[in-house]
DNA sequence: TGTACATCAGTGAACGCGCGTTCACTGATGTAC
DNA sequence: TGTACATCAGTGAACGCGCGTTCACTGATGTAC
């Protein structure tokens, strides 16, 4: 197949296909949503970036929720990825924590995508690919929290308490960086997370 | 003065002037929050359901953003009014826990107030009661927290982290409650409530 | 007590906005024979 | 190897949407004298 990127790029004229829109349209997507925050996220500026009409992105994604569920997923992804990567030479305790370090480290850099991955009515909750992304995500982590039991059970099961526990402090924190309670500034949650981070995960008990 | 209250209400006609628009307003535009949740707020229709014309929320509010920062005041008050209540007559690891229950519960019962509260983008963070009131909220729970000691120093002040600790667990649980991680139907946030934040609970070490 | 007048608190029509989606269409591709 | 034809992946114009805000206005209130 022959693959005709983005004339909008390359400055040549493109055929009539553009032979890889789908994902020339999910990287578009990840930038207008990083600059325009998840509120201001639109359809027509994404398919304008990726240099097709309005109502290209209807034939690979359906509609905008599809478009979005697609981007969530992706996110749930790579957070997932950098829970793994963060605490893979570690164990107990040690590994909890860095994946905390981790989980609010990508809160903070990838800001509008973690507002997203969250966003239920933006989203398609119950496509499989974003579930199964978001479930792998808690496994991680519940994998840390309780060793060998841990990894198989669903985030409702009294089981879980544990790493419910560490999620939510950890999560709590991001949130409440990202939404000013650390300073208005664009820096305060950065710094926020650095200063205070490791002394709250102090308080956590698992 | 005399009061004139909404027509809607009393099927009589009302003069000109409403009389008690403001507070009228404020309401209105709590009842549409609720019903439509804070993505599809209206200022629209809040006047609507006051039973004025579109223009007439400016005279009181300025814009859409100052009725909104006036709602999510008085919702922070609400809130600290909740914690405080729910703590007064217990100390210590008691106290911390019985506002943990409350902040939850006040989150799962104020769906759309307690998204509205910390959303930014739709509100004016420097405005004086909006500050004062969130304020407030902190510092009731860094004097359950922290005692005598606690209450007088910002949520960044690394003294107030134990406090940090707690407030975020119990808002990350709730937030976690309230974006679908417990289950997508509207009875799943409190039945995870019920079963889970008790022993997440447990995890936090003050 | 009456009157003039400034101020307050509303009206309602109009504006401009960008959006997501639909629709009939057509250029390009790939496959069956 | 050529050809017919179904299918795929785009176009671009149009639709309808409800929104927040602005504007010149006017009815009602309250106050100074």
């Amino acid at each position: 197949m022959v693959i005709n990127q983005n004339s909008v790029k390359t400055g040549l004229p493109r055929s009539y296909h553009h032979g890889a829109l789908r994902p020339a349209l999910i990287a578009a997507a990840e930038a207008v949503l990083a600059e325009t925050g998840v509120d201001r996220f639109s359809l027509r500026e994404t398919a304008r970036r990726a240099g097709v009409s309005a109502s290209a992105p209807a034939h690979h994604f359906g509609d905008a929720r599809g478009l979005l569920t697609a981007l969530a997923a992706a996110a749930f992804v790579e957070l997932g990825d950098a829970l793994e990567s963060a605490s893979r030479t570690l164990q107990g305790a040690q590994a909890v924590r860095a994946m905390g370090v981790a989980y609010v480290g990508f809160a903070l850099g990838q800001r509008a995508s973690f507002d997203l991955m969250w966003r239920e009515s933006l989203l398609d909750c119950s496509n499989a690919e974003y579930a199964a992304a978001a479930r792998r995500a808690f496994s991680l982590l519940d994998r840390a929290v309780r060793g060998e039991a841990g990894g198989t059970c669903a985030p409702t099961d009294p089981a879980a308490a544990p790493a419910v526990a560490a999620w939510a402090m950890v999560h709590g924190f991001a949130r409440l960086a990202l939404d000013g309670t650390f300073g208005l500034d664009n820096a305060a949650p950065q710094h926020a997370a650095d200063m205070l981070l490791p002394a709250v995960l102090d308080h956590l008990e698992v």
